[in-house]
DNA sequence: CTTCCTGCAAAATGTTTGCATATCC
DNA sequence: GGATATGCAAACATTTTGCAGGAAG
């Protein structure tokens, strides 16, 4: 369990309802949300706040964006670094923490014609889940 | 030089200009396009026509999408395999080939509890281009 | 001549902005 | 009290759907 209202201090966040209570979403539900999710399981608060606040979070590193190919945008908490398998019929995601992607970053680096750093990726699998496979 | 028409009659699609011209302007621009890039490039032809036509492109796994992290979806060729470094910064995009999903795919399924089966994956770099590094 | 592609209009969905009010520090 | 977060309305952007006419096989 993070504790929000110190999440929220050590970035000079005001410490507000709204912010605190997304906080607790992301770390009692981890997966990850969409604003609508968020906003529902806020129940009350305005789709705009939660797009606002998102967007706060995301400059501070505190969440990322994550695509899943489900038209919307994704979010998730950056406390530890892993990827997801989707399945592409039923839409279950597993998270998996095996990542092999810093271990080419520099031959890729040292290939590019227009880059010298990178700061980030994006590792998603797509597949159809047992339960899928079955029917 | 890719043949639209072949394409298009391989995969029993009836041949018409905006498909041939969608597949073409694929093939020489080289690079990932959303829909307003292509609308755009094909001046005259309806928005609507372009979203049909990818769809019906991508279930045919002639493009796929691309999420570079730009607020809309990218299309591109599935012709060859390969990845892209994205400028945060500036929305450059390289092209890279080495790609080591298939080597971890194994393990992480054999971890996986509801997964048994990985058909497509996602990889793409996100840096700052040496470009805007200088300003 | 039958199938299905295209364009236009409209709707549905997802996201951003402006401004007045409320809340936090 | 000053700075900033929130809610509401409205604008904007993106994508989907319905239907009539048109082109392809």
């Amino acid at each position: 369990m993070l504790n929000a209202i110190n999440i929220l201090k050590d970035h000079k966040l005001k410490v507000t309802p709204a912010r605190i209570h997304i906080l607790e979403l992301f770390s009692e539900h981890c997966k990850p949300m969409n604003v609508e999710d968020i906003a529902k399981k806020l129940h009350g608060a305005d789709v705009v706040t939660v797009y606002r606040t998102l967007q706060t979070f995301e400059k501070l590193k505190i969440v990322q964006q994550v695509d899943l190919r489900k038209g919307s945008v994704f979010y998730e908490l950056t406390d530890h670094h892993h990827h997801h398998i989707v399945c592409t019929d039923c839409g279950k995601v597993e998270e998996f923490e095996l990542c092999v992607v810093p271990e080419i970053e520099k031959s890729i680096l040292k290939k590019s014609k227009s880059f010298k750093h990178i700061s980030e990726h994006s590792l998603e699998l797509f597949g159809v889940c047992k339960a899928c496979v079955k029917q």
